[in-house]
DNA sequence: GAGTGGTCTAGACCACGGT
DNA sequence: CCGTGGTCTAGACCACTCC
């Protein structure tokens, strides 16, 4: 993991701010200090202290320095986990959950007019239609309304639906996934919603809908994913 | 706005990628071509070409070059407004919308175990709390719930409250607003919901819980808004 | 005015993708 | 193998903060 010199740096200086060592003056040590320290250069330094502000855990100040924010256990849970694909978590983070998929639907069809304006897919290209519901814990939490395109992502069977099509997509096909952008919503519940998910006395759901594009820039999934309240949690950070 | 070399070859690639110029290869030039064209550095190149990826634009490849990512009329609401502290948005943007506030309730009161607990405040410090609903085109759509650390924010009257809270910190207090941590839940509606927004039939909330920091690191704001259904929405970028 | 982070340049070598 | 982006160095000047 540490191979390169900035991710080296970057990983020492937040294992030192998570200790507290730099918590009495609320800095993190100018730049020139750390250059000499991992004798290293600027570039590397200032690289791995971007990746702290990146993460929320310092703030930049120029003409002041390096500015280290204010940390309890409390606010550890808005701290972003980089590198998790998925960015999404059970409200209870340290639980290590337990999870079960049931394969609802599963047809190929061609995009019509509709679909395209929903799914951003061109008309008359054919896509995998399938819905997942997942249980969490045994609960029925999360139901997956997913559309592949079929050209880039075919042979798509149930088996693979109901084991793991990210897998199928990364290990087996060697598609890489290289950006999701999503939108976050809350909804009225639908018939889908109501018919599949344990929603209780609920009639609405949290809406998260995401397209996923390859390495060549091509969008080859678009999904819904509509969750239970009061389960789970989304993150974000702004900067200014 | 340009006065930056990197910004302004931000700037000119982000028109011609949203005019269709690279569209045919669906590639940027490679790096040393943006180099002679703009006459600059390939530190400067290589910074816009950073911010275009960080808005979801592009996706570079080692080895094989920046690649355009497929974008419709469909996928441009899922880009980033970037530079927008709210990042709050109706669900269609455009419409510039009409909003209003009402003071709801307006105290000082000190931080006890269980506020701590909620708000990472630290026990003993005096905050205001305050709560306002916020009208959009008529329609009781937002309930904020604001916590501000008088230490750090001292002097809110129910004037300021009604007004803007964030003109008053950022012009009258000078408080330089460094970053905002969110989490975004979705909540059954509780009975401070149900008596203040227009929830119809439905009987669930958004809730995006914000902290937000000065520029010394310190935690001077804690707010839950809860929001009603079917009417906001949220933006999310992952790359890998 | 001294200290500090932000921008920028010129150059080098490495790692990966495709041929 | 060549072309490409990723990492890294050494140095310069600027813009802002604070005394």
């Amino acid at each position: 993991m540490a191979n390169n010199t900035f991710e080296s740096i970057y990983q020492t200086l937040k294992k030192r701010i998570l200790k507290g060592d730099y918590s009495i003056k609320m800095r993190l040590p100018i730049e020139d200090d750390l250059i000499t320290e991992f004798s290293s250069s600027r570039y590397a330094v200032r690289k791995a202290i971007k990746k702290l502000s990146e993460e929320g855990l310092v703030y930049s100040v120029k003409g002041r320095g390096v500015v280290l924010l204010e940390h309890t256990p409390q606010t550890q849970q808005f701290n972003l986990n980089l590198g998790e694909l998925s960015g999404i978590h059970t409200a209870s983070p340290d639980a290590p959950f337990d999870y079960q998929t049931d394969l609802v639907s599963f047809e190929q069809i061609i995009v019509d007019q509709a679909l395209s304006q929903q799914t951003a897919f061109e008309v008359g290209i054919p896509v995998y239609a399938l819905k997942r519901v997942r249980k969490i814990n045994g609960t029925r939490a999360v139901i997956d309304i997913n559309y592949f395109n079929a050209q880039l992502i075919p042979g798509i069977t149930p088996k693979i639906a109901h084991d793991s099509i990210y897998n199928y997509i990364q290990k087996t096909l060697k598609v890489k996934i290289a950006v999701v952008k999503r939108m976050l919503r809350v909804d009225s519940a639908q018939s889908v919603d109501t018919e599949n998910l344990a929603l209780g006395k609920n009639n609405c759901v949290g809406n998260m809908i995401s397209i996923a594009f390859n390495d060549s820039g091509r969008q080859f999934e678009y999904t819904e994913s509509h969750f239970i309240p009061n389960e789970l949690v989304f993150n974000q950070l702004i900067r200014n």
